[in-house]
DNA sequence: CACACGATGCGCT
DNA sequence: GCGCATCGTGTGG
């Protein structure tokens, strides 16, 4: 088995949508007994202190706290009574931010972040987890394919008044979990 | 303490 | 496209 080889701090310790940007192509890996389990990571969502995060008004709350911490940990929340969401954390220390990963490759059962997090085995206990240890879980180098094209599209589930174009995609990726066809069309 | 609702997914129409 | 499961969290009383 290969050994972990986690991104360090300086990788998460970014403005989000960049954080987020830099996230497509790389790899997720969770620890699962003496195997990994790897996802290439294609589709992704930014929040900051936007009117859509968690972290709106940059008002801090139990559940939220994690976003304003240092870069490079994991923000686990539960959802709809039944799903969970794993994002990474950006930014610097105070600063609110978080990119929320929404699909992966090369991972069946792997696309929608609920079922993302079932098919990873993730959930509250992550949360707050050191990415860059590489223990239960941390993301490894990973970049873009030739050719392969970043969708800026809208995000998912947010309501049409505080919609922001920060849910980026690979095209044709298997993993994404909804297309946006106009998005892709006005790619060049 | 009560209550409204969600960064979703699934099954049915 | 639509309804709904299911419960932690935030907000207000």
């Amino acid at each position: 088995m290969t050994p972990p080889r986690p991104l360090g701090r300086r990788f998460y310790a970014r403005p989000t949508l960049r954080l987020a940007r830099a996230l497509l192509g790389a790899w997720l890996c969770r620890r699962d007994g003496d195997r990994v389990v790897r996802g290439r990571i294609v589709e992704v969502e930014a929040y900051t202190d936007d009117a859509a995060s968690h972290a709106r008004g940059r008002r801090r709350t139990p559940r939220n706290a994690v976003m304003f911490g240092p870069p490079g940990f994991a923000y686990v929340y539960f959802t709809y009574g039944m799903h969970h969401c794993v994002n990474v954390v950006a930014e610097h220390d105070g600063i609110p931010g978080a990119v929320l990963l929404r699909g992966l490759d090369a991972l069946p059962g792997a696309n929608g972040p609920g079922r993302l997090c079932r098919t990873l085995d993730i959930d509250r206990r992550l949360d707050g987890l050191d990415l860059t240890v590489g223990e239960a879980l941390w993301i490894e180098p990973g970049r873009r394919r030739r050719g392969e094209r970043v969708v800026v599209a809208t995000r998912i589930g947010i309501g049409a008044d505080v919609e922001l174009p920060w849910r980026l995609y690979l095209a044709g990726s298997p993993g994404v979990s909804r297309r946006d066809r106009a998005a892709e069309a006005a790619l060049v």
